[in-house]
DNA sequence: GGTGCCATGTAACGAGTTACATGATTGG
DNA sequence: CCAATCATGTAACTCGTTACATGGCACC
């Protein structure tokens, strides 16, 4: 049931609604959980039954009414009897790094051209990781927990687009000597 | 469907039964893509029936029969137009990440022993893909397409285990500032 | 008049996990 | 005698994805 805490950590933040959670999982906690706003939608109901939440209803005149939940001392204590937990590493899944081992039998050419989209994607994201360090991150309190946090997964996600940068001129270089 | 093709990449190495591809999916290229044995035995009678694959049933006096799995024309030809289509990137999802975006609620020493854990994981894959780079890989020819190949997925691999611990390093350092 | 944002959900399906189930042989 | 290895699977369940469904407001 690791969604319904990714939501508990999200409302840690205050009062959301499940458009609110939703847009959190596109951008900030969604670099390292992703989910879409059914699934979330789903959750949140399951956790109000559970009284992990409450819900509070606000009308919006111009827009569609929305249901602002917050979490309940129950949420906050479910939430640390999870923290408590060993975290399981979640195990490496690459469709790419899984052709690499049939290569002899495929396209040299297409593989490259996939590796080269790849770089692209993470050349993209470390950009945004590092727009997003400059404009919030810039003068972090070291005794800050709640940004220092934040921040330590950030500096993950850059390291992530390094690697796979590093990773795939290695390849691409690989490639090249082969054909 | 990426299990069935990771079963067929499995496969281009030769006949196998589905406790070899299973054992296949705990080293090498389950380092990349996991699954257990349940799924790959009703993985392989799916594709089994798409014609991807035929079926030898070999009998073996004092052990239990077994089922040698070899690839089909189809199979090849399913697997070679499967690496053609763009690899999407799998998403980061990662517990430990998130926790750090509640880091201001939770209980700062458990979760520096969760990094230490995390590290350790990792220092342990790190001495295991070297043990491997120096059993298997340690005179690589570069035209080899087979090896080269595997051989790129295993540096991915090292390169994985390495940011980790230098994220971990960074993290332990951050967390002791905090307490 | 079209695109995008706000705001909510359901239904059907596919993927993945956990538990259950069997049974012989080999090595310590 | 116990554990590990070889070898196969089924059943129940949860998790995740895709498609479907609605509807007003604001901006260009």
């Amino acid at each position: 049931m690791a969604l319904a805490h990714a939501i508990l950590v999200c409302l840690t933040e205050g009062k959301q609604s499940g458009y609110d959670v939703n847009k959190a999982f596109q951008g900030s906690i969604g670099f390292f959980w992703h989910s879409d706003h059914q699934r979330i939608y789903r959750e949140l109901s399951k956790i109000l039954k559970l009284g992990w939440v409450e819900c509070e209803l606000v009308e919006q005149p111009s827009k569609p009414n929305k249901k602002l939940y917050s979490l309940t001392q129950a949420g906050i204590d479910q939430l640390k009897e999870w923290a408590k937990k060993p975290s399981p590493t979640a195990p490496l899944k690459d469709d790419l790094l899984v052709r690499l081992f049939s290569l002899h039998m495929l396209d040299l050419a297409i593989l490259a051209e996939q590796v080269r989209a790849r770089r692209e994607e993470h050349v993209a994201k470390l950009i945004l990781y590092r727009k997003i360090q400059v404009r919030y991150y810039s003068d972090v309190d070291p005794t800050d927990a709640r940004t220092v946090g934040k921040y330590l997964s950030l500096k993950f996600g850059m390291r992530d687009a390094e690697r796979w940068i590093a990773w795939c001129d290695e390849a691409l270089f690989t490639l090249d000597n082969l054909g």
